[in-house]
DNA sequence: GCCTTGACGCGGC
DNA sequence: CGCCGCGCCAAGG
């Protein structure tokens, strides 16, 4: 696998803000990653020291088997979960800059 | 080089 | 809500 887009997703990851959370699907967009499968592969395998708890799959939903340290590391940074899911409409991350990253109107 | 496995996504029923 | 299928792609057997 490419080291280089490996670091460009654990970049992104790490530039979600706390308090917010993303999607795999919105990590892949702006980090590149050909499908956001990579990205969940990435945290499976070096996302040990990356906000990996910010990261939720498209229908607001954390990874199942972690799903309760997730959103109880979730809860200690304010982001408030209805049961297991997360309302995206009101936490999701909006990049900075995405003119520069974002290929069009993703949002 | 084929087959199976996933921290995935999306449209249909 | 839930279940199903199909697309996606790298890693490991």
């Amino acid at each position: 696998m490419d080291d280089e887009l490996h670091e460009r997703i654990r970049a992104v990851i790490s530039d979600v803000p706390a308090g917010t959370v993303s999607t795999y699907g919105d990590i892949a967009a702006l980090s590149g990653a050909p499908s956001p499968r990579m990205v969940g592969r990435v945290l499976a395998e070096d996302g040990h020291d990356l906000p990996w708890q910010r990261i939720l799959r498209a229908n607001g939903t954390p990874a199942p088997h972690l799903a309760h340290e997730q959103l109880a590391r979730l809860r200690a940074e304010g982001v408030l979960a209805d049961g297991q899911r997360v309302n995206l409409r009101e936490y999701r991350w909006r990049p900075e800059g995405l003119e520069d990253k974002e290929p069009e109107g993703l949002f």
